[in-house]
DNA sequence: CAGCGTCGTATTGTTCTGCGATACGGCCGC
DNA sequence: GCGGCCGTATCGCAGAACAATACGACGCTG
């Protein structure tokens, strides 16, 4: 498992009112099988994926090969094993083309880079998790493997406290407390309290600061964007390493910076 | 439309011979209908789904409805149309995660571009196309919206020529016969004579080296990555301005960079 | 080498799922 | 107020998808 937050929640989340007279098993079951390759590392074989997604094997024997007809799932050369099909690009880019944000934001946040020579991401809210859906990479940003889609609680992130300030105080705890709220590294702050702390210092400032609550020796300075009704939908990040900067010149230094290029993609 | 090669000869490929009694035509539907957004911009309606999917209402319905609940589907805010959800960046992860180059590419992606100052990319062979899987982009890249999916023509880009020069003729033959070869720009080549001696170029150097073919004012040099077989499975790309570069000076100094990090990543 | 487990693949009759014609209410605008 | 198009809802029937089963290959291991 390399997307850390579990997105088990929203599972339950889509069962409680689903119309089942429109609501189609077969799609389900396909992309459960998709979603099977979340479970873990490395090419997948027919019986793994079968009981990834709660089926039997002769039910995932023809939803596979009927994915692999289609280009959504390949063989892998050397394992005989299989994993997602080069399909799959196709609709990433069908989503960010037509996401109402990410076109507007790249010149922003490739500005944003050039002005800082951090690395500069973008972020998508989904209830428990923030999802990276756009990155520039900053020269020595090698080891953490920087893909788009990763996801990260909204607890502990700087980009999620970001919007979790902008949203009203219920909505807010109702995150926090179905959040798993483990620790990361020795500095996340875990407890609600803290948590509040910063969030509260986010509304005061415009931008959430983290420093090492995910990685070790990485900071991130964060501001939410916007839509027409003020509610977040989107948040913009500067990383930095604690060993090219003091944690109190990053912040006055980024933040100001943050803060205008959210506003500049916001509605 | 904005990823220009057409994948229609795919479909054709997939018809041949498909096993009638494995292939589940609901999947089908339901990833025609995902691929619906490929058509045109902006958000989609229901009906628009249908026809792009060839299928009626009621089937585009209940697959969109499905689709929804899941996650894959969203209605957007201002126009109420339907456009690609978030879950389609988990499959995107996926996909990277469980590339067998992806990962391994990365970090040398990374200090190539740290040793070049230019764009960086990994593009990936699909018969006609190629698709963007990476891209690291340089200070000033902006208006080119540099996103992960963009699909290229194999025959007049620099990296698809790159792995064309490893095929054996009868196969570059093929590809260049079934390809569209239209004129994207005053300086693109598409006579079949023209293209053979770009390749027996790359054949020679070892990169291809591509001028204002695909966008004016932009030069391409890339070297094909392989695996064990010698198969070409990956083009590394370096992209330069002619506002910076001297054409030949660009290609001796970035030449030898882009053969050094193909082969580094090689089998 | 025989035996076992597990893999992917192929086949079949049955049943329940997905089909599609049809109908309803809301919204816009020629 | 009309006609068109939208999204939504309904329902009996056909047939698509189901699941149990069987087959041959491969890699263990005793």
């Amino acid at each position: 498992m390399s997307n850390p937050t579990a997105p088990a929640a929203e599972a339950v989340r889509a069962e409680e009112s689903v119309d089942a007279r429109l609501f189609l098993q077969t799609v389900a079951r396909t992309m459960r099988v998709l979603e099977g390759f979340g479970k873990k590392q490395g090419p997948q074989s027919l019986a793994e994926l079968a009981a990834a997604a709660e089926i039997d094997k002769s039910a995932a024997q023809r939803i596979c090969y009927t994915l692999q007809t289609l280009g959504y799932l390949e063989r892998d050369a050397v394992s005989g094993g299989l994993r997602p099909g080069l399909k799959v690009l196709d609709r990433t880019f069908d989503f960010l083309r037509m996401h109402p944000l990410i076109e507007r934001a790249v010149p922003v946040l490739a500005e944003l880079r050039a002005m800082t020579g951090q690395r500069v991401d973008l972020s998508l809210p989904d209830d428990l998790s923030i999802i990276y859906a756009q990155r520039l990479q900053n020269r020595r940003e090698t080891l953490v493997a920087s893909l788009i889609g990763r996801r990260l609680p909204t607890w502990c992130s700087s980009g999620g406290r970001a919007m979790l300030a902008c949203l009203p105080d219920a909505e807010v705890d109702s995150i926090l407390h179905r959040s798993d709220r483990r620790r990361f590294t020795p500095h996340t702050v875990t407890d609600l309290a803290g948590i509040w702390e910063k969030i509260r210092a986010a509304r005061r400032d415009g931008f959430a600061f983290t420093e090492q609550e995910w990685i070790m020796g990485e900071m991130v300075v964060a501001a939410a964007v916007t839509d027409a009704a003020e509610r977040p939908v989107a948040a913009i990040h500067v990383a930095g390493s604690l060993a090219d900067w003091d944690d109190r010149h990053f912040q006055l230094r980024m933040g100001p910076l943050v803060i205008e290029a959210a506003r500049s993609i916001s509605a």
